[in-house]
DNA sequence: AACATTATTTTGAATAGTCAAAGTTAATCG
DNA sequence: CGATTAACTTTGACTATTCAAAATAATGTT
């Protein structure tokens, strides 16, 4: 029924309403995501709003129907369950599976998906940190903080990682600051953009610059 | 580079060439195995005679090129890789991975295929007893003869399903015709179109009709 | 040779997804 | 309020893959 290219443009619009805190998606912000010019997701999203994934509303952008948010969540359910998969499985390296899952996802079976991820006990998070939708389609939500916005001295626990760059990923691996890991933000000098931390328990002690920490995840420890 | 279209014809010309036991394969099969009318048979072949993929000549079909024959080497290798890890990783049946497999076939990198096929460690068949290519494109000739050309008497071991359908290799798995268990050939009845035929060493007695007999490929035993 | 049959190719048209570039709309600013 | 700008849509064109139906070639038959 829905072609790969549909089932990223759903992805895409669940993932971006998620992170705009809006229903509604703009033409621009989606085109964007989608490495496309304007004019080719304004034609994929007409298409998509006769099909009845969606909601196009000329020059106020998308939101999903309740159809189109049921299959998104099902291919970001399919993402997140490949990539648990492919590091706990398959032994791949955090870096690499994000592209990996990217094809994946539209490759398996509902079946396939359901024994990789019985496999697995059912996991509620993936490699990164990111909540898996359940078999129902739901989606945990937490009250997350970036470690950026944190106060010096609060206990933290990584919780999840906003950016999908290798290198970034490895360095996070190579320094210990990977999800489900405890910090302690020690300093935070706006003028020099510099975050200092500590890993807890072995005390590690580290510098982040303002980028970096913004993409880092935390939920407050205790 | 290649499409998911062409990895497709491509692994089905090698296929076909095998099975036709000749190098040029006619436009007629390639379409009836595509599944396509002729006419988009012939638009495709052209294009990727042109892309070098093959070697078309009208009115006598295509032989892959080096490139060609080297990725549908590729993608067989991985379908029968994805297959084997269906069944053994993931406990799927012997009867619905095929179609699993035909998707899986081309989302895999290279980097998953191998990690899959080290999990496995390294096999040679996969689970209908077909061989899987190695990494260096090289794929085992074996002397096969079909169980419907055995001799009354005979005792042989079961080396290759040739058929995908569902039903039938339910079947086999009930009765413990599978890929790796032997049999001895006790009757051959050309005018009931009857095989009879005993599992080795537990000695259960069985009939098969000509096209199901025709299906299974054997090895002589010893 | 003339005809019929079968295999294959050609032609014309359709769909999905894309880009480049021109045209609109709406918001903003002086 | 009119001009500028930013965001968006429209238009025209292109590629890949497909089908239906007409045209052609090769092959076998009388």
């Amino acid at each position: 029924m829905a072609s790969i290219t549909i089932e990223n443009y759903l992805k895409q619009i669940l993932l971006l309403s998620d992170e705009l805190a809006n229903e509604r998606v703009p033409m621009g912000k989606l085109a964007e995501r989608m490495q496309v010019v304007p004019g080719t997701a304004t034609t994929m999203v007409k298409a998509m709003d006769r099909s009845g994934w969606l909601n196009y509303i000329p020059r106020e952008g998308v939101s999903l129907t309740e159809e189109g948010n049921q299959l998104a969540l099902k291919v970001l359910r399919k993402h997140r369950v490949v990539e648990m998969f492919l590091v706990e499985a398959l032994k791949l390296d955090w870096s690499e599976i994000h592209q990996e899952a990217e094809a994946l996802e539209h490759a398996i079976s509902d079946k396939v998906l359901d024994r990789m991820d019985e496999y697995l006990g059912r996991p509620a998070y993936d490699p990164h940190g990111d909540p898996i939708p359940t078999r129902l389609g739901e989606i945990k939500a937490r009250k997350l903080q970036a470690l950026s916005e944190c106060q010096k001295g609060q206990t933290v626990r990584i919780a999840q990682i906003k950016q999908q760059d290798a290198r970034f990923l490895q360095f996070l691996d190579r320094t210990g600051l990977t999800p489900g890991s405890t910090i302690r933000v020690l300093d935070h000098d706006a003028t020099a953009d510099l975050h200092q931390l500590e890993t807890v328990p072995d005390g590690r002690k580290m510098h982040l610059g303002g980028k970096a920490a913004e993409s880092i995840w935390v939920s407050p420890k205790g």
